[in-house]
DNA sequence: ATGCCTCTAAAGTAGAGA
């Protein structure tokens, strides 16, 4: 099984390149974050030729994120159990969980597509509901992970350590970095839960993310928070994991490159 | 070379991303 993980930052922008990768790249399962339209607008038609099924979680203008599978597409859960709305933890009443996560059985395997909060900074409420946000994942996937393989990929906005970043020295008292971020990974990899760290087409560090300005991409300085996190009996199938950072160049990419983890069968 | 930001809409500028 081929599985992958991208934030497209527009699935509508990026509908053309996404297509074309797809075609190229032929993943199996295929999770998508930043889609940016609302789960009607999704373009459930134009993946459907290519072969894939399709299941979206949308707010409209901002999140949002889908997963697609040539391998069947079952039990889809819009949010996880318990995932907080960024209003209620601001104090401005109850608020519904944005379109951060969105889960499916594909193929026997059960995957989470997400999009953890950005935090602003550490001082902004955004911050406090990140951390929120990721406290209600851990349980949630705590409950999920005794049913069978599991694997929770996207975009997580955390860089795991110094070496996930370009200048650690300009990541200081920044988000991303912080170890209340870094403990709410740890949190998750405490429930049996393996980062498969994939391996970069380039340069020593397996980055996924590089900033649309400044020519950061070309200078190659650019971040890992893009990960795949794997229960053990899928982590223990991966044959080979790698960025696709030929999808970050050319004209109109995402700021992101796909995660592609190719798994073997199950024996 | 891969090339200096881009997306959406409550749009003609502003907010968000990280």
């Amino acid at each position: 099984m081929r599985l992958a993980t991208w934030n497209v930052n527009s699935v509508k922008a990026r509908l053309p390149r996404l297509l074309d990768w797809l075609a190229a790249t032929e993943p199996d399962v295929l999770c998508l974050q930043e889609t940016k339209c609302p789960a009607e607008a999704f373009p459930a038609a134009e993946v459907g030729e290519l072969g894939y099924a399709a299941a979206a979680h949308g707010d409209g203008r901002w999140n949002g994120v889908a997963v697609l599978s040539r391998v069947g597409l079952d039990e889809v859960t819009l949010s996880f159990p318990g995932e907080p709305g960024f209003g209620e933890l601001a104090g401005v009443g109850a608020a519904r969980p944005e379109a951060r996560a969105i889960g499916a059985t594909c193929g026997g395997l059960r995957v989470w597509s997400l999009y953890a909060p950005n935090g602003r900074a550490v001082d902004s409420p955004h911050f406090a509901y990140k951390l929120e946000w990721f406290a209600a994942l851990r349980d949630a996937l705590a409950a999920e992970l005794p049913s069978g393989p599991l694997v929770a990929c996207g975009d997580y906005n955390v860089a795991p350590t110094d070496a996930d970043v370009w200048d650690p020295a300009l990541f200081v008292g920044a988000t991303h970095v912080t170890p209340a971020e870094r403990d709410a990974l740890a949190a998750l990899r405490a429930l049996g839960l393996h980062d498969v760290v994939p391996t970069p087409m380039k340069g020593p560090h397996p980055f996924t993310y590089w900033d649309y300005r400044a020519g950061m991409f070309h200078q190659n300085k650019g971040m890992r928070i893009d990960l795949v996190y794997a229960s053990g009996d899928v982590s223990g199938r991966v044959r080979s994991a790698y960025v696709d950072r030929e999808a970050r160049k050319g004209k109109g990419p995402s700021d992101h490159a796909p995660i592609v983890v190719d798994l073997d069968p199950i024996s």
